[in-house]
DNA sequence: TTATCATATGAGTATATAGAAATATATTAG
DNA sequence: CTAATATATTTCTATATACTCATATGATAA
C-alpha cells in the first residue's frame, strides 16, 4: 500500500493541470513571464475566467507572482508542467504512430 | 498559439489520473497485471468503484485488458503513468525541501 | 440447465467545477 | 480627493463526477 497523503497531493497537482483552458495558461506561461492582461488576450479567455483559473494554480503552486505597479505578473514555478505536458505529447504521438492515426503538434505544445 | 486539440487530449489524459482512486489503481499496476478481485482487495475499494475508475483508465488507454477464464485482467499500457507521478513525486520533493517541510514516501510512489 | 463466480452497469444522491455576468478590491494617475 | 486601470471575488447556472446499493451480464462449474 501507498500512502494516501501522496496520493492525494499528486492527485492534486494533477487535477489542477487537468483542464484545458488551464493547459492553455500555462502554455503561455512557458513562453515567460505574463501579467493577467496579456493572459486575456493571448487566451482569448475572459479576466473572470482567466483570474479563477490562475488562481487554482496557484493554490497548487504550480506558478508564483510578482506585482509591478497594479500589474500581478505570473510565471512558471517550476519545469513540471512542461514536462509533463512533453510526456504526455510523446505518449499520444506514440500513439498516434502505432494507431496510425494523424495527429499533430503535441511535440510542440508547451513549446517543448 | 497552441493547438486545442492537443489541449484537450493531454487535459484529458490528465483528468483520468487525476484522482487518488485512479492512482492507487495505476499504482497497484505497477506491481503488474491484476485482475479485478486483485484490485479489491489490494485497494480496500468496493468493486462497482473499482470497475468505474477502471473504465475511467481504459477509455483513455492508459490501462489495457485481457481476459482468461472468466477474469479480465488489466495492465498499464505504458510506462507514463509510472513516469508522470515520477516527476510530479520529485516535484513535491523538492518543493518539501525548500519549505523544510517534512513529506516522505514520493519517491517510493509508483514504484519508482 | 441451474448455480456460482467475476465483472460491468444503472439509478440515485451529494459534491465539485467551469463559465458568464456583475461587483468588489487595490493600485496608480490626475 | 476622484477617476481609471488591473485583478480578484461573488453569485448563479449547467454539467460532471464519485460513491453506494442494487442489478445485469457473462463465463464457468456442477
Amino acid at each position: 500500500m501507498i500512502d494516501q497523503t501522496s496520493l492525494t497531493m499528486i492527485a492534486r497537482r494533477l487535477k489542477a493541470m487537468a483542464d484545458p483552458s488551464r493547459l492553455s495558461l500555462l502554455h503561455a506561461l512557458c513562453g515567460g513571464e505574463r501579467n493577467v492582461t496579456d493572459l486575456v488576450t493571448e487566451t482569448g479567455f475572459s479576466q473572470a475566467n482567466v483570474s479563477k483559473h490562475l488562481r487554482v494554480l496557484r493554490e497548487e503552486e504550480l506558478v508564483s507572482t510578482r506585482r509591478d505597479r497594479n500589474m500581478v505578473y505570473y510565471r512558471l514555478t517550476s519545469e513540471l508542467p512542461r514536462e509533463i505536458c512533453g510526456l504526455i505529447g510523446r505518449s499520444l504521438e506514440h500513439q498516434a504512430r502505432t494507431e496510425r492515426t494523424v495527429l499533430s503538434l503535441y511535440r510542440r505544445t508547451m513549446h517543448e
